[in-house]
Formats: structure tokens, C-alpha cells, sequence
DNA sequence: AGCAAATAGTTTAGGTCTAAACTATTCTGT
DNA sequence: ACAGAATAGTTTAGACCTAAACTATTTGCT
């Protein structure tokens, strides 16, 4: 990895690009959450947690258990079943039985959860779209190509790493890509 | 913006594409932002926001008001103020008073706090090094560059805005960029 | 069969962040 | 000079998230 670096003079100065890489890209993450986060709270009333979760179920029509909904969101376990207990209290979402086991259960929307997703989702759409409209369709297509690689890279880190077991991970945002 | 894809046919697949780029930027902000935390607590027995306070401290001696800190980090000044007592309990930074305004005061590194935050910094900026190790020279270049163009339009957005006040925002991570 | 280990989900304690209300001080316009 | 507005910082109530301990069920091994 950057053998170009080494070989030439810019090793000294190199380390402070990818740290002010880092400090932007932060900086527009943040950008970009508060201003979806503030949009779901005025026009939705909701969470950008709450929506997140129901993004999930959105594209798994048959439902999920809590696990895979943790997984998928890159939050604990705890964490899933206290958003989905305010879904559930609000009618957005229902937990069913599953067939050949007590323990678990899928949590799926109901038509109600359905349907406002569908009015946040598009929303939602129109906010990410124009975050990103200073942007040409080929510098989208840039962007995501390397951070692909930087995810890549990250996920083989993560599982690597002692300390950082497969399972929960963090706080999430949105839909999160499968991994 | 996007004159390109307006004039095509590239119009009705074209919003997905900005979502997926916006999904993958999270995962990897998300993915890098939980090593740095996970490093910080059992390397250092901190956190992400304590090490990001004494970040923007480190780089004004003469210290700031809760006020700056406040902006600069991008969160409320509730925030900073629990973050501030921790410190300051801790015995790495100090309150001083404002000459002229007995409102205010200036916050600053203490010795020990400077000398911990040096072991800190390097070592988090091993870990920001290591997050973007897959990219070249060039490619950092790039991302960062595209990102600028990203965070000034975003910036413009929530300046015009009428929710965003231009004070505090949202959870910050890392010392932010100057605005 | 029966017991240990694994798995599904919940609960608890505690840190973090926000928004909004609050106190105290300073500035501004008349 | 002084009332009202602005500014500096804190407090409070509440949402979110984690880690770790806990309950209940299922699986695997002998």
C-alpha cells in the first residue's frame, strides 16, 4: 500500500491527507444526518432509528427476527428491542410467532407502517439526492467506488481485530448496506 | 447540477445511485468511527467526545470559550459542558477567567492534559492512517476533494435552511474541520 | 434421556446527545 | 441611566446506544 510514497520524498507530510480526509468526511456524514434527522423529526414526527429499522423490514416482506434486524443495523440487540417496542405501541410494526421456535419471533410491518414508510422513504430519497447534487453522476460513481475500498478494507480490520467480535457494532443512521 | 443525466435517459435509475453512495459512506464512517472508540476505551480508558474536546484545545493555547468549543465541535453547549466538568475533574483541563466578562471563561489544557493528549493523537492518527491504507496517495486526494465540494453545498443547505440555526448541530466525532 | 452449551431476546446501569427552559451578565438605544 | 435584547453558560427531561447480566428455549453430546 502506497509503495508511490515511500519510494519518494512524501513520507514525512503523508499521514495528515488521510487525517483531514477523515475530519471532511466526518464533517459531511454529520452534515448530512442532521439534516435528515431534523427532516423525519419536523415532517414525520419520527427517528432517524426508527426509520432506519422500518427500512429494513421494508425489503424483508416476510419479516425479521430481532437478530438479523441487530445485525443489519449495526446495533446491539437491546438497542433493536426498544425502537421496535415504540413501533410496535404506535401500530407501525408487529412481532409473530415463528413457526418451530418459542424463543424468536419476526418483526414485520403492518400495512400502517407500510404506508408511512412509503411517504418517508421518498422524502428521504429527495434529502439524499440533493446532498449529493454538487456532485456529476461520474464523481458519484468515483465516491462510492473508493469508499468501497476503504469498507472493504475496514471490514477486514474489524474482523481481524481481538476485540471486535461479528456480532453488534455501533450506532447506525440509515438503511445500512449489507455487508 | 446533473445536466448530463437530465438530457439522457438516465433520469428515472438515477436518484439510487446517490442512496447507495450515501448508505456506503456511513458504513465506512460507522466502521472507522467504532475502531477509534473501541482503541480510545481500552487504550487510553476514554472517549471519543473527551479526546475530541482536547483536540480542538490542543490547537488554541491560549484556550476557548465553551462558546467555540461548542461550534467547533458541532454539538450543544449542554454537551460541552459535561464534558468539560469530566476533564476537569479529571485534571486535564482547566476553567479561566475571561478578563473583561464575567460570563465567560476559557478553557485550557493542563500540562498532564497536553502530555496525555500527545500519546492519544498519535496513536489516533495511526488508526485514521491504517482506515485508508487501501487508497493511494492520489485517490485520498481525490475523496477529499469530492467530499469539499459534498460539505460546501451542504453547508450552503443548512445555512439557508430556515430549522438550522447556525449555532450547534448534532453528535460530533473527531476534531471537525473549520468550517 | 438428560445435561451442558449455544442461541433468542430482554433488562439494567450508565454514558452521550439534544432541545428547551433557566440564571447571570453585558450590550444597545433612547 | 436604564429597560429590553442579546449573549455565556448551565440545568433538566428525554431519546439513544452500549455492555453486561439475565431468562427462556433449543441443540448437541453421550
Amino acid at each position: 500500500m502506497d509503495k508511490e510514497a515511500r519510494l519518494h520524498g512524501t513520507t514525512p507530510a503523508e499521514h495528515p491527507e488521510a487525517l483531514r480526509l477523515w475530519l471532511r468526511m466526518l464533517t459531511c456524514t454529520q452534515l448530512i444526518e442532521t439534516r435528515v434527522r431534523t427532516g423525519l423529526r419536523e415532517q414525520f414526527d419520527t427517528t432517524l432509528p426508527r426509520f432506519d429499522l422500518m427500512a429494513q423490514l421494508e425489503r424483508a416482506p416476510e419479516g425479521l427476527k430481532m437478530n438479523e434486524l441487530s445485525r443489519r443495523m449495526m446495533v446491539t440487540g437491546g438497542n433493536v428491542t426498544g425502537i421496535t417496542d415504540q413501533l410496535v405501541s404506535e401500530g407501525l410494526v408487529q412481532r409473530q410467532d415463528v413457526a418451530g421456535d418459542r424463543r424468536a419471533y419476526r418483526v414485520q410491518l403492518t400495512p400502517a407502517g407500510r404506508a408511512q414508510f412509503a411517504a418517508m422513504a421518498q422524502q428521504h430519497e429527495a434529502w439524499i439526492v440533493d446532498a449529493f447534487a454538487a456532485l456529476g453522476d461520474k464523481e458519484v460513481a468515483t465516491l462510492h467506488r473508493l469508499l468501497g475500498r476503504v469498507k472493504a478494507h475496514a471490514q477486514t480490520a474489524a474482523a481481524i481485530a481481538p476485540t471486535a467480535p461479528v456480532d453488534p457494532a455501533s450506532p447506525a443512521s440509515l438503511t445500512l448496506e449489507p455487508s
